[in-house]
DNA sequence: CAGCAGGCTTACGTTAACGTAAAGGTAAAC
DNA sequence: GTTTACCTTTACGTTAACGTAAGCCTGCTG
């Protein structure tokens, strides 16, 4: 079972984003992919990372937070207060997920609300078209 | 009924950010305060608008996206192609939104898994805190 | 009237997240 | 054997979104 491996620009393709951009996720220590000489080989896990990172720039967090998540993603070492300051961390994202829940909810609204009035001035035009034509 | 205003460090102490940013968002003509000689005067309208910037960035929009919205939100003036364009944009972030809503379920779900790790992690740290104890 | 709180403008500094270019190494293909 | 297609490192450039500081005006207030 030899394990599917990717190139850095099969993963650049695959991902739509640069190949560049994963180079400097590497050097923020979000990646360490292993290497056949100088070359950079990319296995499922990284690529599943690479996923969270995206994901998580998407809905607008930063690398330093994306490394985070990455890092609650990976299997638990700690000590028990390590475990503790990971718990918070995990509760703070919580909070953070759930207001933009909201925000986003209430943004919802306001498009509809926008939709409704472009709509009805459009229905204007609409009429004045009539009277000339 | 005379409007409630505000001055500029009161909408800042209020809405939690720095005269700096409210100044920085009138440079990016997201506002366009009155002034009375120099100083500006900012009303309740203002004060929606810095609301909308707020919450845009908190879901990640960048201030561009930001001022989008904002004009999505003022009175529909255009002409038919316009109003197109504007409905198209709204389309646009409507289904930006909906995909940021998966994300953030996704990511519930992560955190999920993460705490419960971090649980069993701490009742295996408690258990050995037994035996030593 | 000196001092302070708050407001203004102008302008340079800073950080994040890459983009872009230069210079070079390897391996298959023509 | 030299293009072509990748890969590498190093390093400077760029944009967004403010931060920070300097220098100045103004209206109280002790």
């Amino acid at each position: 079972m030899s394990a599917t491996t990717y190139s850095i620009s099969e993963l650049a393709r695959e991902l739509d984003i640069t190949t560049r951009a994963i180079r400097f996720y590497e050097e923020q220590q979000m990646l360490s992919p292993e290497r056949r000489g100088q070359e950079r080989i990319y296995t499922a896990k990284d690529k599943v990372t690479l996923k969270l990172i995206l994901r998580g720039k998407r809905i607008g967090f930063s690398l330093a937070e994306c490394k985070e998540l990455i890092e609650l993603y990976d299997p638990v070492h700690g000590n028990h207060k390590q475990l503790h300051t990971f718990m918070t961390k995990i509760a703070e994202r919580r909070a953070q997920l759930q207001q933009q829940l909201l925000d986003i909810e209430q943004m919802q609204l306001e498009l509809d609300t926008a939709e409704e009035r472009c709509l009805a001035a459009l229905a204007e035009t609409d009429k004045k078209q009539n009277v000339i034509s």
